[in-house]
DNA sequence: GCGACAG
DNA sequence: ATCTTGTCGC
């Protein structure tokens, strides 16, 4: 795991980190994982926050093992530096596992951000892992509707690039949209998160961590 | 210039 | 993200 400090004090160091660290992003990797981690952050009011990973068998999705972390935000929210608020509260969940996950599965974007690097980057390259982000409403370029039926995607455009797709999880359902963090093709990210959404819209390993942050035990 | 803007 | 009732559908 990479260093989180020295942690930024502004908007402009926020933005500088992600412009240094933009660089380390690789767009390749696994095209399998025995381990899938979801993970989520429920917000209790004032600061306070509780981080939850949950790892799944990647084939059979059954729970492997489950966490949590409270802490508090450590950014104000700042579209594009949404992740500074959530980081150090995953990161001590992630540490907290007895299992390293293979795959992570973040709530939010990865390359598909306004400086190509939103949390699911940034998470890929602190732990070095595999990671994809799954957004559940648009941010940054265009993309038409994908069609009505399960599977269906469309390139996500922005500046000229393909920076990820609005996917169509369930029939007839919102899309979600897939972007790239670390170590992952977009046919592979794409791949994945439908292999992890036999029964609903988001991915099962986030749909686990959501319900883990809002009922910690 | 103004508004919109992941969670 | 969160504040919140009822309602529709499996």
């Amino acid at each position: 795991m990479k260093q989180l400090h020295p942690w930024p004090g502004s908007v402009a160091e926020a933005e500088a980190v992600q412009d240094r660290l933009r660089g380390e992003v690789e767009l390749s990797g696994p095209d399998s994982f025995a381990l899938v981690a979801g993970l989520d952050v429920h917000y209790r009011g004032d600061d306070a926050l509780t981080a939850a990973v949950v790892v799944l068998d990647g084939g059979t999705l059954e729970p492997v093992e489950e966490v949590v972390a409270h802490g508090e935000a450590a950014f104000p929210y700042v579209p594009g530096l949404f992740a500074f608020r959530e980081l150090p509260a995953l990161v001590a969940a992630l540490e907290r596992l007895t299992v390293t996950p293979d795959l992570l599965v973040c709530d939010g974007y990865g390359l598909a951000h306004p400086r190509g690097f939103g949390l699911a980057c940034h998470l890929g390259v602190l732990t070095g892992l595999p990671a994809l982000g799954v957004g559940k409403t648009p941010f940054v370029g265009t993309h038409e509707p994908p069609g009505p039926e399960r599977g269906a995607w469309t390139p996500i455009v922005h500046e000229g690039a393909t920076v990820g797709r609005a996917l169509r999880t369930q029939r007839e359902v919102k899309p979600v949209y897939v972007s790239q963090g670390h170590r992952i093709s977009l046919d592979v990210a794409t791949d994945q998160v439908l292999r992890l959404t036999p029964r609903y819209r988001l991915p099962e390993p986030v749909r686990r961590a959501d319900h883990l942050a809002r009922h910690p035990s």
